[in-house]
DNA sequence: AGCACGCCGACT
DNA sequence: GTCGGCGTGCTC
């Protein structure tokens, strides 16, 4: 039975919630089908939309026509349709942008105003009737036709709409829609052919033959590569050309993001461990849908169960889709998966450009390559049948996007694998509370790697009380004796040092200087945060307060000091310590430039530095064999951080950090700064044993409600104007509230945080506040949030002041 | 996101 | 009395 395509259900490429039905003309009705965009009237202008799926004939006043398919090959599979629909109903965000963000930008066609002068235009120019802002258009628009959009920059100054109404209406100017976009296409390059070789015995006969001779060895070959391998051709190939000796022509082609080719290599023996773990995996195959947490200690081997399991997968059919947290990993994971399995490798990130991007994601829709590697918004690449989604270190934050669609990699990559009945597989040395706590559920299988598998030792790990220090001065304060000499000791070995500070470019923890406790909220044991202008410590999650005089609540003292420092301070302390060490930095600040941790890391690697001090990023899986110590200067910065997860992240971080020391021959060792040696994060971090942190983490989140035994969704309210944005967090922070007594299902499972100013008051010119829900029931707490946006129209709309939604929220700051 | 429609203050 | 500010609602 054919499907009735002459109605079709489109969504929309703007922030708008619902989909809508359009029209097919006969023309168009062939080239209809899910997954293609359209262009379609909206509104007053023309923009893009995307086909999910073909629509009843609602019974509505009128229906306007779609006016083209933009696509000739639909842009992503049909299965991923209703992919999209959960993820936009999930986020509570809109299904056009859920898809403009999944799908390779700059491909979309949109109308923008374009403005011309009038002849009448031209002649009232100058005139005293009208004002100097109107001549100042005229005079522009004189010069040429401009878009709408580039007039207030070329002006520099605001133009308001009306003003260019009323130009209009008068006749003195004239405005018109034109399609703008589709920045990104395929791209094109000349091509040559070999025909025939039968060219004269002149004077040119043996350069033509040898670029015969090159186009026939190559069958073709791509005319820059010519004029490269054979200098001063031009001429020659012209003729060639002319007397059809050769074939020139067009061939789409793509860009190549991968630098040099890689050396191939073949598949080790795998440990018994290993042997387990892929074998458990493979068998899954086809069995429907799973979801795999692999634990497996630093160096255990994952990659390489990920890369046989994945080579299975593709021999029986399959397609895997491999996310890494971010760049610096996607190229070490690429290299070894490129150099298993080649061609059939695409990577999609960030730092692709806009048409490299395109063109992976094209090869990955014609099932060129069924093996993707990619960043977090690699989820969404357009891959049918998937038998593996591999997330590896799937702990990472960074799998969270903090941008205005805040989805979560990892939880789509659980999502995705059970529509498409596929294996999904989440790595980690350090697995999050959340993944550990579904293995307990049942709902995750449990797989583990314990043995490193060249049988290095893991590192040990010597804690050292700061408290001992904090009468001693300056530097010392910092690089107490037990760190220095290690640092002294692996210097005259001629090894390197790592120093890890965690810093987040935060200003500083209340923490008493006595006992080192921090000062917590007494509703929610989350630490403290100082609002200067307040006077007083304000805990950001529910708002309770203490005035800035206050005494620690276990040892009395009133010497409440903010623990904080930066890596520029301990680079100049580290200098100064040893001056002929060869000391660099790695943190926000040094890796800004693109290109620029691969060159920091490629020093270290080539022994060119021998202290590297820096924040989170230089805990990530990066391998450095000559690193033999590890250096925490501050293990509490992260304990303390005004957040329920801060336990979880100081575990993750400090084991991460310690599994960087002895990765090659040598021993590895690791010295642990901390006020607080007996925190139950840093103890087990110490004894790597995160059987014992998970107990202990997961009973406390229990006793408050946090997540996994909660969910959480954060309202987060920012404007440039101060009083605009409270009131406005207030009024929202009032409907929150009368909301909850509607019902007796909200009253009972919805709790309403806030509103509070964030902890960073202001980012930006913007100033912030939060609101945060808690619900003890998911589908409960979505029903509110909706209500409450959807019943409210305070969509936001209020143009100075923002509404964002966060659902899962990772960071509250 | 745009854009139209509609209600209140400052101008001829 | 009108012009034009921007708050509110709609777009198949």
């Amino acid at each position: 039975m054919a499907t009735d395509r002459s109605y079709i259900e489109i969504a929309i490429a703007l922030p708008v919630h619902q989909t809508f039905t359009y029209g097919v003309p006969e023309h168009l009705l062939p080239l209809v089908s899910e997954g293609k965009r359209v262009l379609v009237p909206f509104g007053q202008h023309r923009v893009t939309g995307y086909i999910l799926g073909t629509s009843e004939n609602q019974t509505r006043k009128e229906i306007k026509h779609i006016l083209d398919v933009l696509d000739e090959e639909p842009l992503f599979p049909s299965p991923m349709i209703p992919f999209f629909k959960w993820i936009s109903d999930y986020y509570i965000h809109p299904i056009g942008e859920v898809i403009k963000a999944a799908l390779p930008g700059g491909i979309n066609l949109y109308d923008a105003v374009s403005l011309a002068i009038t002849q009448q235009g031209e002649r009232m120019m100058n005139e005293k009737t009208l004002s100097p802002v109107e001549n100042q258009i005229l005079a522009l628009l004189k010069s040429g036709r401009c878009m709408a959009k580039n007039l207030c920059k070329k002006l520099d100054r605001d133009i308001p709409k009306s003003l260019l109404h009323t130009l209009e209406v008068k006749g003195l100017i004239s405005s018109r829609r034109e399609l703008k976009g589709r920045a990104t296409k395929s791209c094109k390059e000349e091509y040559v052919s070999f025909i025939r070789s039968d060219i004269p015995m002149d004077r040119f006969f043996a350069r033509r033959k040898n670029i015969l001779d090159v186009i026939e060895s190559e069958v073709e070959i791509s005319l820059k590569n010519l004029k490269n391998r054979v200098t001063g051709s031009i001429g020659l190939i012209k003729y060639l050309k002319k007397e059809a000796y050769i074939n020139i022509f067009e061939k789409e082609v793509y860009r190549d993001p991968f630098g040099e080719p890689i050396k191939s290599d073949h598949a080790p023996f795998l440990t018994t461990d290993q042997t387990r773990v892929t074998s458990t995996l493979v068998s899954s195959l086809g069995q429907g849908f799973h979801t795999f947490l692999l634990a497996g200690v630093t160096g255990s081997g994952k990659t390489e169960v990920y890369m046989q399991a994945a080579a299975e997968a593709m021999n029986q059919g399959y397609s895997v889709l491999v996310l890494v947290p971010e760049i610096a990993l996607i190229s070490q994971m690429e290299r070894r998966f490129r150099a298993r399995f080649g061609e059939c490798v695409a990577v999609l990130h960030s730092r692709l450009s806009a048409g490299e991007r395109y063109d992976q994601w094209i090869r990955i829709l014609q099932k060129k390559a069924p093996i993707v590697i990619g960043a977090r918004s690699a989820i969404f690449a357009p891959l049918e049948h998937i038998g593996f989604i591999i997330v590896d270190e799937e702990h990472d934050t960074s799998y969270k996007q903090e941008s205005k669609f805040r989805y979560n990699a990892r939880d789509l990559a659980v999502v995705r694998g059970k529509f498409e009945h596929g294996q999904v597989v989440l790595g980690s040395a350090t697995p999050s509370v959340q993944s550990y706590y579904n293995v307990k559920e049942k709902k995750f299988i449990e797989l583990n790697l314990k043995k490193r598998v060249n049988k290095q030792p893991l590192p040990e790990i010597t804690v050292v009380d700061l408290r001992k220090n904090r009468d001693k001065r300056g530097s010392q304060r910092f690089i107490t004796k037990p760190l220095y000499e290690a640092m002294k000791e692996t210097l005259d070995r001629g090894e390197q040092v790592l120093l890890f500070l965690n810093r987040r470019g935060f200003a500083g923890f209340p923490i008493c200087a006595e006992c080192g406790e921090a000062l917590k909220c007494k509703n929610c044991d989350i630490s403290l945060t100082l609002h200067r202008k307040a006077n007083a410590y304000k805990c950001h999650f529910c708002g309770y307060s203490r005035p800035s005089v206050s005494s620690c609540t276990i040892c009395g003292s009133t010497k409440i000091t903010l623990l904080g420092l930066g890596t520029e301070k301990i680079e100049a302390a580290v200098k100064s310590l040893f001056p002929s060490a060869r000391v660099d930095r790695m943190d926000h600040d040094t890796t800004t430039r693109k290109g620029s941790i691969l060159r920091i890391l490629k020093r270290l690697r080539n022994q060119d530095i021998d202290i590297l001090i820096g924040t989170q990023m230089i805990a990530k899986g990066h391998d450095f064999p000559n690193i033999t110590l590890v250096g925490i200067v501050c293990a509490d910065l992260s304990l303390n951080f005004p957040d329920f997860r801060a336990g979880e992240r100081t575990f993750q971080l400090l084991s991460q950090v310690a599994g960087r020391a002895g990765r090659g021959t040598a021993p590895g060792k690791v010295i642990m700064q901390t006020y607080n040696p007996d925190h139950f994060s840093i103890r087990s971090a110490k004894d790597q044993d995160f059987k014992t942190f998970y107990n202990k983490e997961i009973t406390d989140r229990k006793t408050l409600y946090y997540p996994p035994f909660s969910r959480l969704i954060q309202l987060k309210i920012s404007g440039k104007d101060k009083e605009k944005t409270r009131l406005f967090s207030e009024e929202i922070g009032h409907l929150c509230a009368t909301l909850r007594k509607t019902e007796k299902s909200f009253a009972k499972s919805v709790e309403v945080l806030g509103p509070i100013e964030a902890p960073i008051f202001r980012i930006a010119k913007h100033y912030r506040w939060q609101i945060l829900l808690k619900g003890l029931n998911v589908r409960t707490l979505h029903r509110y949030v909706r209500r409450l946006l959807f019943e409210n129209t305070l969509q936001s709309r209020n143009r100075d002041v923002r509404l964002g939604i966060d659902v899962d929220p990772f960071f509250m700051l």
